[in-house]
DNA sequence: TTTAAATAGGACCGGAACCGTACCATTTAG
DNA sequence: CTAAATGGTACGGTTCCGGTCCTATTTAAA
């Protein structure tokens, strides 16, 4: 159904939570769970893989957590996506150019790729700090899609 | 990865093929297996759901097949999606409103509404018309959005 | 120096979804 | 009557996903 996995769902919310409130810079990922109702395991597994991907820092031993590594405002849905679920596409041909046997004679390929790169500029448009607000938000895509 | 199921991406495929053709108006189930090289129990699923949901109508019986339902420029691309693997959503909540349990707190759901509405609002722009023309093709797509 | 609190990095597993096939019933032209 | 086609559905295999757990490493503080 054309889904981002939970996974990614619960990622972008994590940033969210990071980036919507004006408590300390270092958050424990017992903090965020707690905070959000998500899971502890799930919620540690997802900010080592944000860690690991750039969009968090991470301080380890006691009192260490996770921070945003740049201002919400800076960072785009897509690059959550993309860090959490891999490159976005839409069709397996966008990603794997070579493994369809239909691919030389596939006429709907070319605007698979326009489609695709469409919506990942969508999404592009939208960040994180954007995500966390209520309303008066994604000024842009609103602009930008009308 | 944000990919639509392959047997969407096949339905896409063989309404393009039809589509594009200027042959008879009714098609096949081997033909279109044949002319596109797909196996043929799994075009023959996809076109029975395809009819079942209007997107085609089928003639049973000796010389039979399948022609589309509309003229190709009047099908979008948003449409085959919604009749092949549903409603069109990116996250959970918005199919299934209420089964999350955060969603009273949630911050981002809304947002993801919005985002979802406007990916959606960019298939409907393209029709299966446009996917199977090699060139020149969705221009609706490229001036809404940029 | 010891201890407790954190992150880092995997391994692991049960279940669900997906891809593809096969079977049988029904329809229809010749 | 027969052959060719769709209609509907059931079934198996395999992969992917959500979620948990375990161990190693780091670090602040007692």
């Amino acid at each position: 159904m054309i889904r981002i996995s939970k996974e990614t769902d619960y990622g972008i919310l994590l940033l969210s939570h990071l980036a919507g409130t004006s408590k300390s810079l270092l958050f424990s990922a017992r903090e965020l769970a707690d905070e959000t109702g998500l899971p502890l395991p799930m919620v540690s597994k997802i900010l080592k893989t944000l860690a690991r991907r750039g969009m968090l820092i991470s301080q380890r031993g006691s009192k260490g957590g996770y921070a945003l590594s740049r201002s919400a405002s800076q960072i785009s849905v897509a690059e959550v996506i993309a860090a959490m679920d891999g490159p976005f596409a839409m069709t397996e041909c966008i990603v794997h150019p070579g493994d369809c046997r239909q691919e030389h004679t596939c006429r709907v390929r070319h605007n698979w790729a326009r489609i695709n790169s469409r919506v990942k500029r969508a999404l592009e448009t939208v960040s994180i700090a954007e995500m966390g607000s209520p309303r008066e938000s994604l000024v842009a895509l609103e602009a930008g899609m009308n």
